[in-house]
DNA sequence: GTTTAAGTCCAAATCGTTTCGGGTCGCATG
DNA sequence: CATGCGACCCGAAACGATTTGGACTTAAAC
C-alpha cells in the first residue's frame, strides 16, 4: 500500500505538508503542491480510509439493515432501493455497507451491533414503522440518519414523497373525467404510506363533494398478480369500476393484463391511472395505450437520501431537514372521459 | 464510546491486560479475566473495528461490486445473491460492502479503487467473463477472493455447481423416458453456465447414441415471458417437442403457462423437468403438478463463498480450495413416459 | 535596525488496538 | 544464597492519517 510516508518521502517534504497539500490547505507553496500531487499520481496514493477514520472519527462508511423475511413481492422495489442507494453513496466517495439481518435476527440489534463496534457514519432506514422504536433508538444513540418515507411522529431526518397528494392528484383526474365508480388499488394495509395515500383519496373526495362509496379501495400486495386479480373481480360486479388507480406500475401491468384477457379495451372501456416510481423494466411508455398518472423516480430519493445523509454527518444537525420530492403528472393515453 | 482505555482503568489493569484477556491469551490469571470481562459486558465495550484494522491490517470487510447495468430480467437472481452473501457474511461477523456501479463506471477500476483505499479485506466476484481480465488483476493485486461461478480459464478459488453434469442429467432422464424431440431452454449464449450445460447435454446425446437433432436448444434469458414464448412458439411447430427442459423455474414457470393457455396438459401431453436454485417465490412444489429436475439452492454458494472467502483471508492460500457444490434430482409429477 | 507579518514548512501528539519485549514476584532447585 | 522458572503483568512501539503549535525565512513596516 502508497502512504503519506511514501509521497513525503518521494518528494521530499514532511508528511504533514503531503496531508496537507492533498487536503487542500493554503500554507503550501503552490509548486510543492503540484510536485506533490504528481507524486501521490504517479505513485497510485490513496489515504487509508482506516487510519483517516481512527482519526477523524469518521470512516465514510454508512450502513442500511434490511430485514431477512422479505417477500418475494417485495424484492423488485427492494433491489432497486439497495442498488440504487449503494450507487448513490458510492458516488459520494463512501462506503456502502448492506446488512441482511438472517431469519430471526432483530433489526434493531443488528443497528446497535453496527454502531457499538465504531466505524459507521450513519445510516440509512428504509419503510420505518409507525410506532418508531428503530428511528428512537437511533436518535437517542446521537449517530447520524436519514429515514425513507415518512415516519409519522417526531421530526426526524426523512425524504419522501407527497403520498397523499398523490393519492388526491389521480382521483382528481379521474373525477374530472366524470369517472363515478373507481377501483383503488392501494398499498398493504400497514404501510404509512398507503395510509397516506388514502387519506388523500378522502380529501378529493371532499373536495368533489362525493360519497365515500365513489371509489372502492383494495389493500394488498403491490404485484401483477394482484392487479390482475383485483381487477378481474371487480370488473365482474355488477357495479363494476370505469376506472382504476394503481398505486404503483406493476399493480398497473396486471389490470392491463386482466383487462384485455376480458376482452376490455383501454381507455375505451376502462380508464387507468397509475403512480410510476420509475421501476426499472416497468416503463409507462411500454404500455400500450401508453399509461397515464404521477411520477416520482425512486431514483430521486436516493440521491436526496445520499445528500441528506452525507450533510448530516458532516455538518450534523444544522444540514438541511425533510425533504419532499416532487411529481409530475403525465396523462399518458390510458384515460377517457366517461360517456353521461 | 467504550474503549479498552475505560475498561482498564474501570478494572485497575493495563490496557495490554484487557487487550490479552479479551482475545483470550494464557497469560491472563482467570479471575483478573473475569473480572476484564465483567467489566467490559457492563460497559459495553465493542472493539474499535478501525482501530483494530488499521494495527491488524484486517478490517473485516468484504466487498462486492455489482455493475450497474444489469438488467431487469436478472433482478431476482441479482437480489438473491445480494441478500445471500450478506447475510452469510454478516453472520461470520464481517461486514459486507457493495459497491454498485454507476452506469459506464468500469467494474475493474471500482475494485481498485476499493482495494487502494484499504480496509477492503477480500472480494467476492460473481458472473465472471471468460476472459477473466478482473480474476487476473485480483490475483495480481494479491489481495483474497473468491469467485462465484466456474471462470474457467486459471486456478482460481471458486464455488459452482456442476453444469454439466445438470444439462445432462436433466436431459437423461427425459431420454430414459422416451422422449426423442426435447427443447431446451437454456440461458443467455454468451453465459458460461450455459455453455457448460450445453455441453452436458452432449454428453448425454453421445451417451444415449443419439443425434444432435434430438434436442433443440434455445438460448435466452431466464424469464418467465421467455419461457412462455419459446414455448408458444415450439408448440406450434408441426415437429412440437414432447418434453421441455428449463434451466431455470422461472423460464419453467413460463412453460406451464403456455401450456396451460394452450390446452396442454402436463404432463399427459408435455414433460416438463427444470434446473431449481431455490429461488424465493419460485418453488417447484407451488406447481401444479409438482415441477420435477434438478436442485442445488443458490442458498449453499453463499455458505460455501463466505466460508470459503473467510478462510482465505484468515489462512491465506493454503485454505481449502474450489468447492463444486452437489445437486440432487426430483421425480415431481412433471414427466410422463412417452407412448410408442 | 528592529518589529511584524506573511509565507512555508515540520515535529510530535493523537485516534484505539495489538504485540513485542521486557518486568516483578514467589517458589522450588541446586 | 544464587539461579531458574512459571505465572502475571505492563510500557512502549507500531499501524497511517490529521492537526496543533510552533520554527524558520523573507520582506514589508516602523
Amino acid at each position: 500500500m502508497v502512504t503519506l510516508k511514501d509521497v513525503s518521502r518521494e518528494v521530499g517534504v514532511s508528511i504533514t505538508q503531503v496531508s496537507r497539500a492533498l487536503a487542500g490547505y493554503p500554507d503550501v507553496k503552490e509548486e510543492t503542491r503540484q510536485r506533490i500531487v504528481e507524486a501521490s499520481e504517479r505513485l497510485g496514493y490513496r489515504p487509508n480510509a482506516l487510519a483517516r477514520g481512527l482519526k477523524t472519527g469518521r470512516s465514510g462508511i454508512v450502513a442500511m439493515v434490511v430485514p431477512g423475511d422479505w417477500a418475494v413481492e417485495e424484492s423488485t422495489v427492494l433491489l432497486e432501493i439497495v442498488t440504487g442507494l449503494s450507487t448513490e453513496i458510492s458516488g459520494r466517495g463512501m462506503r456502502f455497507v448492506l446488512h441482511v439481518a438472517a431469519p430471526g435476527e432483530d433489526v434493531r440489534e443488528a443497528h446497535d451491533e453496527l454502531i457499538r463496534g465504531g466505524g459507521i457514519d450513519g445510516f440509512v432506514v428504509i419503510q420505518p414503522a409507525r410506532g418508531g422504536a428503530l428511528i428512537k433508538g437511533l436518535a437517542k444513540s446521537g449517530i447520524p440518519f436519514v429515514v425513507h418515507g415518512n415516519p409519522g411522529s417526531g421530526a426526524h431526518p426523512h425524504v419522501d414523497i407527497d403520498n397523499a397528494a398523490v393519492g388526491a392528484d389521480l382521483l382528481s383526474r379521474l373525477l374530472d373525467l366524470g369517472h363515478r365508480r373507481v377501483l383503488f388499488l392501494n398499498g398493504p394495509k400497514g404501510a404509512l404510506f398507503a395510509e397516506a395515500r388514502d387519506e388523500g383519496v378522502a380529501w378529493a373526495l371532499a373536495g368533489a363533494g362525493l360519497g365515500a362509496d365513489t371509489v372502492r379501495t383494495e389493500h394488498g400486495p403491490m404485484t401483477e398478480t394482484q392487479g390482475r386479480e383485483a381487477t378481474r373481480s371487480a370488473l365482474r360486479r355488477p357495479d363494476r369500476p370505469t376506472a382504476i388507480m394503481a398505486g404503483n406500475v406493476m399493480l398497473a401491468r396486471g389490470v392491463y393484463d386482466a383487462a384485455a384477457a376480458m376482452g376490455l379495451r383501454i381507455p375505451q372501456d376502462l380508464s387507468v391511472l397509475a403512480h410510476d416510481d420509475g421501476l426499472r423494466g416497468y416503463e409507462p411508455e411500454g404500455f400500450v395505450p401508453v399509461l397515464g398518472g404521477t411520477r416520482s423516480p425512486l431514483a430521486a430519493a436516493w440521491v436526496a437520501l445520499a445528500d441528506a445523509l452525507k450533510a448530516r454527518i458532516e455538518h450534523g444537525e444544522a444540514s438541511i431537514e425533510n425533504r419532499i420530492l416532487p411529481h409530475k403528472f403525465n396523462a399518458g393515453g390510458s384515460t377517457s372521459e366517461i360517456q353521461g
